[in-house]
DNA sequence: ATTAATGCAAAGCTTTTGCATTTTC
DNA sequence: GAAAATGCAAAAGCTTTGCATTAAT
């Protein structure tokens, strides 16, 4: 029992986690979940590639593309799209949360909890922000 | 007073609507918009590149560009951002409403009307659907 | 040893841009 | 007639892909 790192298994080493997902622990790969692993912020695919950059200055940018779209498959990573910039990503989050932007700076703001749209409305508010516009994507699957 | 057509003055002739949003009304930006005023699906660039040849097929998709970005500005039209597919394009909703995009198909659904997130669940439920995922996106500008 | 992943460079798409010509007001 | 919009073609992203080489299991 006491051998036992954890009672709930939960990995946090990144190449076991890919090796739980059954992937291939390379050292990109490695490499990619750990970088995203520790930005709080939401690195864009080029934000990821200069900081693997700095771990091995070999990797290529074609790889960080290909373990972007492996990892968001896999569902360890999330993917968000806004508009036309460049999409951010994310480890996949435990609880659901939405993003506001700020239209003047393009900043990206988590609002955390799953909230009703008039509490939403006004947590936004006490963020400092007043609402532009909202708009919520609901991605389903058809009942059979 | 029986002569005014109309007593909100709305217009519906997309040349009028132009240039009462301090446009020029020229004959590609007419239509665009009264090809994306007949639509109720929610077009592409190419689709609406596609249709606008139809009608004359000297234009250029440099033109359909320009244009869907001035019409957005205008505030007459709206893109919506999907992931990474081609953005669509509808005329500006009246009321708001969200969408719901079939992950197998990639159909688009309007959801009518601004609902609490458990009323919207259960009118997607209504639709046939079960919600994979959802997440709101926020624009807004910091108070000053 | 097999099988898969990587790096490189080229290609693919969508979108933007410079500039001469045409159109709108 | 002056100012703005268009068409064309080239350029500029961002992302994907083919293939020989390298690495993981």
């Amino acid at each position: 029992m006491m051998t036992e790192p954890n009672s709930e298994q939960l990995s946090t080493d990144p190449a076991q986690i890919l090796r739980e997902a059954g992937l291939r622990a390379t050292q990109q790969r490695t490499s990619v979940l750990t970088i995203l692993a520790a930005s709080t912020d939401h690195p864009t695919v080029d934000d990821v590639y200069d900081k693997a950059r700095q771990l091995d200055d070999s990797v290529s940018i074609a790889t960080i593309y290909r373990t972007m779209l492996l990892l968001e498959t896999a569902g360890l990573i999330r993917k968000l799209t806004f508009d036309d910039a460049p999409a951010r990503y994310e480890m996949t989050p435990n609880r659901d949360h939405d993003h506001l932007i700020d239209i003047d700076t393009g900043e990206l703001i988590e609002i955390p909890g799953r909230e009703i749209s008039e509490l939403r409305a006004r947590i936004v508010n006490d963020l400092g922000y007043d609402v532009v516009s909202q708009h919520t994507i609901l991605r389903g699957r058809r009942k059979h």
